[in-house]
DNA sequence: GATTCAGGTTGGAACGTTCCAAGAGGTCCT
DNA sequence: AGGACCTCTTGGAACGTTCCAACCTGAATC
């Protein structure tokens, strides 16, 4: 038999379906020679129960799903953890699926889990957005972790991208540089403020002359083409601020190549703080964020969607902090 | 109305719910005009399948389950995507739990999977093993990627991690070194084959005094750890294979730290070839599993079970590549 | 000895699909 | 005109649970 059903049970165990159903669910007003029945005729079966089943009936899943646009970043190991972690201990169950930064293959990612009827939807900074995304927070509580949407009915966890960029623009300028480009993150989430944030703290430092923003991406290889195009276009900035971690360390791969030298050359800054460029060989000044908290707090405004309907949108932004490291330095002479 | 249904949408468009399944699951003998009204009712009403109903009547779920040991190891990235693809290709979709390296989370993550009735279930470089695995595979087509197991029922796709061991000694051997040293992957998928493969190695070269394994783990900080624990000991070995590419980065830290010189004093080499060790900071000499392919190749074994259901076991095993860069040399005088 | 009560157990309806056998209309042939 | 044969459409049963109201049994109460 490919998969026993709660009747095969009560038939092994002679007793009802509704009784094997309430021992499944440990009720308490099962007589405990039943329950010992029922569980003997289960493990002896190797009974599962069917989540379709369940989820068909109770109208519920007991299931948050999470969206991942990418699994090759370090960074949302983290988020997922937390997530993970806080709807564990809710009593849920956490899914992933992964939209690999492209657009369509979001969309599915997204369409497998609203079909699947989770209960929760959290999007782990998604490149997708508009329409699309508020189509799916009106059938399901949804949650988006690094990149705020403007809808009534979606809650989101962030951390203040802008000021971040402004905390890393006034470090380098407090160190004495003036001409300092920017590697975006492209479409990526956060990508916009961190822009923004730049632009706008040159300004503030009266360098408006001097901004400088390349296209990039947020992965190693955006951050080399960017880094690659910055270098071919002469006028080399003293120092650059590349939109990720991960892009950073593919401009800095790029700058080795070049033989030059960071920080004597040039300074290099990132964002978020990956575990990996924290050791002596990068040694990456960055800005942190709380990843393993955002993805606590995301489940947290999840459940408690799910649990309370709370009708408003929250919004949570998280303080970013700058962590400075060798990769920062005067410009040069 | 929260969820539409397909009774909602044959209501609207004044058909039978029969009529609007069949447009669903676009049938060919279904009048263009219906086809255009049904459309038209869904989507105003902003229909979404319930896959849950869908799998309990037709017993299938056309979903693959993937448990991802580690997220935090951006080898798994490049396997996943590889299994999405083809997966997808299929016309099945994908989806994700995580057990964290912790054989509770993992355990409780495969049975979420296996609740869902889920078509196939991958398991990437799991760290619970044994009878749990074995019953999972008596009721769902298993594959196991990164790991073998002895059991008639589950595929495995791996790289001959003792092979690839071997090779990485024999190129320490070569360039001159003896007191080559092994930090392992503690319980870690494939830990096992590369720690055996190792010492073999040695004993084949003659070198089974200089025999020195230290307890690691497959995450930087059990790199870390390891390696600390090994320049505690004195007796510095002149060469270290590190169980994989995190590790390695975590144990070069540690040497970095300790004011040692990568390959002066002491060469180091990983395994997996990740990206983020290829660049010049790093340069880590490593072993190149094809991640991309095991992800196809553990997707198409999973696919090929599931539609003609093959009753043996097949253990695809691939070749492993020892890429050379910087972190090894000749040992110091 | 009848009545109430609590504890334990039960069958049936419902959830939202798919599948199947069968029905409704048309067209075409003889 | 009658039948055969299309094409399109339909209602009902089934999938494996949960939930509910109802039932049974024996003990406690009057």
């Amino acid at each position: 038999m490919k998969h026993p059903t709660i009747l095969d049970v009560a038939n092994e165990a002679g007793v009802s379906k509704s009784l094997v159903s309430l021992v499944m669910r440990d009720s308490d007003r099962v007589s405990a020679s039943s329950r010992e029945a029922v569980l003997k005729a289960a493990s002896a079966l190797g009974y599962r129960p069917n989540a379709a089943a369940r989820t068909m009936v109770r109208r519920r899943s007991y299931v948050v799903g999470v969206m991942v646009s990418d699994l090759r970043n370090p960074f949302f190991a983290d988020v997922i953890d937390g997530i993970d972690m806080a709807v564990t201990d809710a009593g849920y169950r956490a899914i992933l699926t992964t939209g690999n930064r492209a657009p369509e293959r979001e969309r599915l990612a997204i369409a497998t889990l609203l079909e699947m009827r989770v209960d929760g939807l959290i999007l782990a900074s998604p490149v997708v957005g508009g329409e699309f995304v508020i189509d799916a927070s009106r059938t399901v509580p949804t949650v988006i972790v690094g990149k705020a949407i403007r809808a009534s009915t979606i809650d989101s966890v962030t951390n203040d991208d802008r000021r971040g960029a402004e905390m890393v623009i006034d470090h380098l300028v407090e160190l004495g540089h003036r001409c300092i480009a920017h590697i975006d993150g492209g479409v990526g989430a956060g990508a916009g403020p961190r822009r923004s944030g730049y632009a706008r703290s040159m300004r503030r430092h009266g360098l408006e002359d001097d901004i400088r923003s390349m296209r990039g991406g947020f992965t190693e290889e955006g951050g080399s083409t960017g880094m690659t195009d910055l270098l071919a276009e002469g006028a080399r900035p003293t120092a650059v601020f590349v939109a990720n971690d991960l892009a950073a360390i593919g401009a800095l791969d790029v700058i080795d190549g070049a033989g030059l030298n960071v920080p004597g050359d040039i300074s290099i800054v990132g964002y978020d703080n990956i575990s990996l460029v924290a050791g002596h060989r990068l040694g990456l000044t960055t800005v942190d964020q709380p990843r393993h908290d955002m993805g606590r707090m995301a489940a947290g405004l999840i459940l408690e969607k799910i649990e309370q309907d709370r009708p408003s949108a929250s919004h949570v932004v998280l303080s970013p902090k700058l962590i400075v490291r060798e990769s920062t330095g005067p410009p040069p002479l």
